[in-house]
DNA sequence: GTGATAATGATAAGGCATTATCATTACAAC
DNA sequence: GTTGTAATGATAATGCCTTATCATTATCAC
């Protein structure tokens, strides 16, 4: 009867989808598509659909707790915003289109713009191949990987 | 009666778009949107459709005078292939959305990938404000700017 | 356990950029 | 100018990601 209301707002009730949403969010340590939380999440919560990976991404955004990471010419991925309150970068491998984050930063890029141009941020994107395609192509045929998350 | 055979390939008329679309994109030096190229050409084609526009992006793509500039968040813009030749990077105003051609380059970024990374190549985004409309702002209300291409 | 209702899953609908369709226009070789 | 046809313009259709709908399920304060 009514009873969820602290200042007039409902509160959250925690579900098996959501707590795995969460996890797996937190234990990437990179930034995930949707479609990737929803293969991850499929390993503990088989039955769960996509538009519920969507709900669970903005409500985690309205609380601050992820953020949206956009790379060229790709779709939004999400992660951990206390990721995101150190300056980082990305890596995105052009094998299996895993993104990781890239910890150091090339330095100052005001010199770069023309004159006139006031630089506010800066965003830089590595490609090329992760440490384990890598190793997948130097000992070939051991195991094919596709949307793995982890 | 069926004359325009070379190689038995069709030729490629010269239209009034055709002609129109090559010199804005050439004109800018700087990335364009199919929709920036379609405001532009309108200048001196009124009647041209957007789907005029697409098509020449594929002719110019399939025969490489243009190449395609993703920017993380953002639709493809293009730009002259011999603006690609040299290596560079972006400048993306917050302001008025243009997307302008910068020259330097931080340097090299292996360093930056975690151990065991192969690091390709890299894109480098810079964010602000443009000459323009830093000026603009410094003196207000003198003319205000949107969608222009050049 | 009960009951109110938030959350879910399946799927339809929406948005937006890009492509296809097709009747009409206008190049270009003669 | 004629004529064949590539190109165009208007617009419908596609494709993809994301959001809305709604009947059903499951959480949680009691």
């Amino acid at each position: 009867m009514m009873l969820f209301l602290f200042n007039g707002l409902a509160m959250e009730r925690s579900t098996r989808q959501r707590t795995a949403i969460r996890s797996v969010i937190e234990a990437a340590a990179r930034p995930l598509t949707p479609q990737e939380i929803l293969d991850a999440v499929r390993e503990s919560v088989p039955e769960i659909g996509i538009a519920t990976i969507y709900r669970n991404i903005k409500l985690l955004l309205d609380e601050s707790t992820i953020v949206v990471v956009n790379l060229p010419g790709d779709n939004s991925r999400y992660e951990m915003s206390h990721s995101a309150h150190h300056h980082h970068h990305h890596f995105h491998c052009v094998k299996c289109n895993r993104v990781y984050d890239v910890e150091g930063c090339p330095g100052s890029m005001e010199n770069l713009a023309p004159a006139g141009f006031q630089v506010e941020r800066h965003e830089l994107t590595l490609y090329g191949v992760c440490a384990e395609c890598a190793q997948v192509a130097a000992a070939p045929k051991r195991r094919p990987r596709a949307t793995k998350v982890n």
